[in-house]
DNA sequence: CTCGTTGCAAATCATTTGCAATGGA
DNA sequence: TCCATTGCAAATGATTTGCAACGAG
């Protein structure tokens, strides 16, 4: 809608800089899905941002995408979030909290957590069974605004 | 290892119960996906099912697997588990619990939650983005038992 | 006989693999 | 030049669709 197409984008710099700091490279196809998918408010599958920029820039692979988004999980950058048994979705937001993933239009909100993700397990239990935990996620699926009064509408 | 083959399941019959009820049909397939799925202690995924049924029951197609598990999700009588964006998982333990998922061996471990699982998310801020949350789930990603000691001896 | 239900083959969609091209040392 | 890294086309694997056969009323 506004002139959304070149902020400096001051986290893509720092994730270019990490990206070479590692022996790797900075190259045009992976600027661009860093940018598109920080730039974003979404969650983008791998899908929608392959969309958005082979638009622009079409010299672009759709397994390209899949490259660069593991990178970014890799990098602590992103975090995969599976909407539901369909496409993966990818957030940005690495920060403490939970996602409200709506069963029907897949649509994905942010939810900020009280406390520790961790402590919604019983420690001594996941001690129990030997289980070295690395993420704790807390998800709820249902239905989203929108799509509640769209339900609602129509008799189901 | 020992005489697994035949036991009457009482659930099943439940289940069957619930599916006639329903002005729906008790078929071969259904019963022998239904019966595969209860008798397993793991969570097995379609592919899992499907092997082992048609092992013993040659007409069987895996999309009637998918089906009939969906069938059961239904009826709540199964439980999705997307075992960390690879092949779907399911569970017929319903009751309040968690999983842990290996990453490695994608293996899914229960384990009893302590409270209820809507308790993890803060009511109040699920109620002002206006979601209705039907199911809450905790899951953890990170390493079993067995991967553990299998990484630490190869050195990764 | 009729019409909703079922099972399945084939189609589709998401993801991974393998390899040719690239570019920094 | 050399070799690790990259991007991508093609392969694979998971899931859905569409439709012929079935069976209860």
């Amino acid at each position: 809608m506004s002139t959304a197409a070149r902020e400096p984008e001051p986290r893509a710099n720092s994730i270019a800089a990490t990206i070479r700091e590692r022996g790797q490279r900075v190259t045009p196809q992976r600027m661009a899905v860093i940018e598109e998918f920080l730039t974003r408010r979404d969650h983008p599958s791998v899908e929608q941002i392959y969309r958005s920029v082979s638009e622009r820039f079409s010299m672009m692979a759709v397994s390209t995408v899949y490259d660069t988004l593991r990178l970014l999980v890799e990098l602590g950058e992103a975090v995969e979030v599976s909407a539901g048994g369909s496409e993966t979705r990818y957030d940005p937001l690495t920060g403490d909290h939970c996602h409200l993933i709506c069963t029907q239009c897949k649509q994905v909100i942010d939810l900020d957590m009280p406390g520790d993700a961790e402590a919604k397990l019983s420690p001594a239990a996941v001690e129990r069974v030997g289980f070295a935990a690395e993420r704790v996620i807390v998800q709820a699926y249902g239905l989203c605004a929108q799509c509640r009064s769209t339900a609602s509408t129509r008799t189901s």
